[in-house]
DNA sequence: ATTTGCCGAATGCAGTGTATCGCAACCGTA
DNA sequence: TACGGTTGCGATACACTGCATTCGGCAAAT
């Protein structure tokens, strides 16, 4: 029985950890959106068992917690601003492109609590942007605000995306011309107005709208800050 | 063969619409989020096969979007507001206290384009309290940023809520005494702004923050609306 | 009275998250 | 060197999902 006639060893099943886990996660979201993401699937990238996972998560929304973290590392801004306008309006952007290259963050941006390193991270950095500007609830309050917006515009950009993706038509078009429902809706004369708007609207480029929108909020932010606390 | 000796006729299946699936999808996902509600348990609510539904609807997704649109309903106000502001105010409380009320919404919320009839009908509303305010791009930004705003804020409340809900703690005290993770993250010290507005932060009411982030955006959009077009 | 057509119900399928359990390999010890 | 304990992996199993398809039986039409 020479060593020739042994099979070799059964390979011992290759070294797992949160990172790898997390990353063939977020390889599946981004090519099939967060519906692709299951354990097995997963866990076959990996080349484990489902079973495997459960080490290192106990449950489906805790690899999800993961995720969004680990994307939030993309968020960090490489260097420190100028200004705390800057700040927050760097901060915003780079949600925003972060959101664009993994789409499936905008199903679970504000969804929950994020309180992973790279999140809080990236908390830390925009709060010491705003330090000392103004009382802490007026920028706690600024904090939250821009973050709110960000989130709602951000979500709405991708619904938007999608539905022209499905449709193969520009939101324009879609909700002009084809989208028989808008059309007959519209007709009936119930909505005199928002008919109006989708016959003289402009279609916009997303991210000027989102900067836009952006600038109207942090013309708010700015006048809170300067103003004496209270 | 007198009448006695037959059988009864079978009973005939309960007849089915929309508004009765729709309602029962809501009564079930009120009772235990979007997730208890399944095809087959809105189904066994109206005494009906599961299959029975796909009559009035070709994908659960469908199911959501109805939902979505009945609970819009609620949103309308009552009365024509005085002005543009109260309008948009008003919009925003009557989104959130919707929201609070049918908590599953904020999973939905901005995820997909609504265009459902009552969903039109808010944005008619609001698009009228506006009319003629401005040109219609700005209109349209402000529209968008307040709602942008709404989402977000509304989002991050319900997720807010739902760990307090799971922890049986208030935020404050849950992410300073408790989560030891939080505790453990901020006494390493690379997270000092963060520490300290934890540390100093005030309790401040869910829906004070709210209001007050939303007139700051107002004041953002009296600004931009107030100014002459372009 | 017979046929036709249609619609609801049952069945089936592929896939999900997770609990349980047996087995096999490792390690420290006798 | 032999052994027992511990650990952790994998297979199996379960309850459940959304949806496709098939089948049966009633209602209306001829």
């Amino acid at each position: 029985m020479t060593v020739w006639d042994r099979p070799e060893p059964p390979t011992r099943p290759v070294p797992l950890d949160r990172e790898r886990i997390v990353t063939a996660a977020i390889e599946l979201a981004d090519e099939g959106g967060l519906e692709a993401v299951s354990l097995r699937k997963v866990a076959a990238r990996l080349d484990a068992g489902p079973m495997r996972l459960y080490g290192y998560i106990s449950t489906k929304e805790e690899l999800f917690d993961l995720m969004v973290d680990e994307v939030h590392a993309e968020m960090l801004p490489e260097e420190r601003p100028g200004d705390w306008r800057e700040a927050l309006r760097v901060r915003a952007h780079r949600t925003r492109q972060a959101t664009l290259r993994h789409q499936w963050l905008a199903d679970l941006l504000g969804g929950r609590p994020t309180l992973g390193p790279n999140a809080l991270a990236v908390t830390e950095a925009t709060l010491a942007a705003l330090d000392g500007l103004a009382d802490l609830d007026t920028v706690m309050r600024a904090v939250e605000t821009v973050n709110a917006y960000c989130t709602g515009a951000i979500r709405r950009e991708i619904a938007n995306l999608r539905a022209e993706r499905a449709t193969g038509l520009s939101k324009r078009d879609w909700q002009r011309a084809s989208g028989p429902h808008v059309t007959r809706m519209l007709a009936t004369g119930r909505f005199p107005t928002l008919a109006k708007a989708v016959h003289d609207g402009t279609e916009v480029d997303a991210e000027e709208s989102f900067a836009t929108g952006l600038e109207w909020v942090l013309d708010a932010v700015a006048a809170k800050l300067t103003r004496p606390p209270g």
